[in-house]
DNA sequence: ATTTTACATATAGTATTACTTTTGCTAGCC
DNA sequence: GGCTAGCAAAAGTAATACTATATGTAAAAT
């Protein structure tokens, strides 16, 4: 049951798969992510695709296009469909940031990702401080209060730690902004998911203070509280995001 | 010949369309971006959408399958196909932004892009000052002499602006921050296009100066500096991009 | 021996048709 | 009035056949 991976899917609602495409799209993606089909190497062919995952050819094909889509692959006639080098994917794109953590990212990309996230969760909480509205300061006390009830279970407690991120993109009122929330949840999540591999029980009380921080500087409009108390939250994650893992190496 | 929009294609590759699937997928985009397939709104039904673009079922689900996977569009049986808020649009995917820019973006979301950009390349200029290698130093020489070069020619000279800033993306290597070429793409052709229809003929000149600093800081390493010389051009290319339009109004 | 040309071939691209599944709506039953 | 069954519209899936494209190879020309 708490196979690694089941928190990701959790919080981005994918289950298991909701019909033929996101099926065939999910275990192409992550092969990829995984590295089971190399960067710059040619997938199978459409028939050997078909008979390993018993769809049809349109199945198949149009998982390949959302999959090209999202910079992944690229198909040309003749040549196959080649697996695209990293720079190439969408990285701000939701599912493809989950099969990188379903995959298990490897230093340099935890690094990279927490370089930016500091960058730019920075910004969203100081817009947000002087832009929110009332209902989103409702909200987000509401995520706050839910983060502290569900401490101890890490699945809840990560998705009300990942609203009151996200209700903070939303009170930016950037749409920019609002597009990194895929962003924000790989953070939320790949720090429960370190924590809890490390014997974690109990997840709120290191940053409770800052998060009520942050809550109280958005609601009262003050912006430069805001920004530090979310640089202290994203700190604090740091030290357990990039903390070293247990080494099994990644699957890949 | 200079209709709107050229030079968005000529940066970004899309001369008409290399096969159906992507001149169905850009007509749509564009319809979307545009508001002609107004948000929320249900799109016209398979039959009818291959009857309008004169192609088949096949390539016309593959073409919306791409779509779907940008966020742009949501298939729910029985419903049909509807058109997503733009919150939910993937806005860093070059397409997108391509087709907002075609469609012509109004002030919010220009004021928004700017915001954004803004941080984003600030910290891409600080770390490209540590990391970039020789031979990126090389090529930044290379694009600012054409930048130069071709400072009368609105196309060719927004590619090497272009060029120069993605090399610089490169040079963070940051895999999250290379992957904001669309946005820099987006803002360099913005603040050109603005120009031009303003009628300018010499387009490098203002912004020299910072260039040359920007191109010295990251060479010597002096992350400061470079991050002066970058927050300089912006703050220009702010001025630009945030002017008034033409009152066209847009076509949507 | 090298380059050019042309062809065979593998692969994705496109078209067509038919059938299945999902789900919103409506009408009928409790 | 609310629940239930079934109709129907739309997307989802399958199967097949044909077309366009580009790669590799071998023959032909230099």
């Amino acid at each position: 049951m708490s196979e690694p991976g089941s928190l990701v899917r959790a919080l981005s609602g994918r289950q298991t798969a909701r019909n033929y495409h996101s099926y065939v799209i999910s275990e192409v993606g992550l092969g990829i992510a995984s590295g089971r089909f190399a960067i710059g190497s040619i997938l199978p062919n459409d028939a050997e695709m078909m008979d390993t995952f018993g769809v049809s050819r349109t199945v198949l094909r149009e998982a390949l296009k959302t999959l090209e889509a999202k910079g992944l692959v690229e198909a040309r006639a003749k040549v196959g469909t080649r697996v695209l080098s990293r720079s190439r994917w969408n990285l701000f794109d939701r599912s493809v940031l989950g099969w990188i953590q379903e995959a298990g990212p490897d230093a340099a990309f935890l690094a990279s990702f927490v370089e930016l996230r500091e960058t730019v969760e920075l910004q969203t909480a100081t817009l947000a401080a002087s832009r929110r509205t009332a209902e989103q300061v409702r909200m987000l006390q509401y995520w706050l209060n839910q983060r502290e009830a569900m401490a101890a279970m890490s699945e809840p407690y990560a998705l009300a730690e990942f609203e009151f991120h996200r209700i903070l993109c939303e009170a930016s009122q950037n749409p920019f902004l609002r597009a990194t929330s895929g962003l924000v949840e790989f953070g939320v999540v790949q720090a429960t998911l370190v924590r809890r591999a490390a014997g974690v029980t109990e997840f709120s009380s290191e940053k409770s203070a800052h998060y009520k921080d942050l809550a109280n500087g958005v609601a009262s409009g003050a912006s430069v509280a805001a920004a530090q108390a979310m640089a202290a939250i994203l700190t604090q994650d740091r030290t357990w995001i990039l903390s070293p893992q247990r080494g099994d190496g990644g699957s890949g």
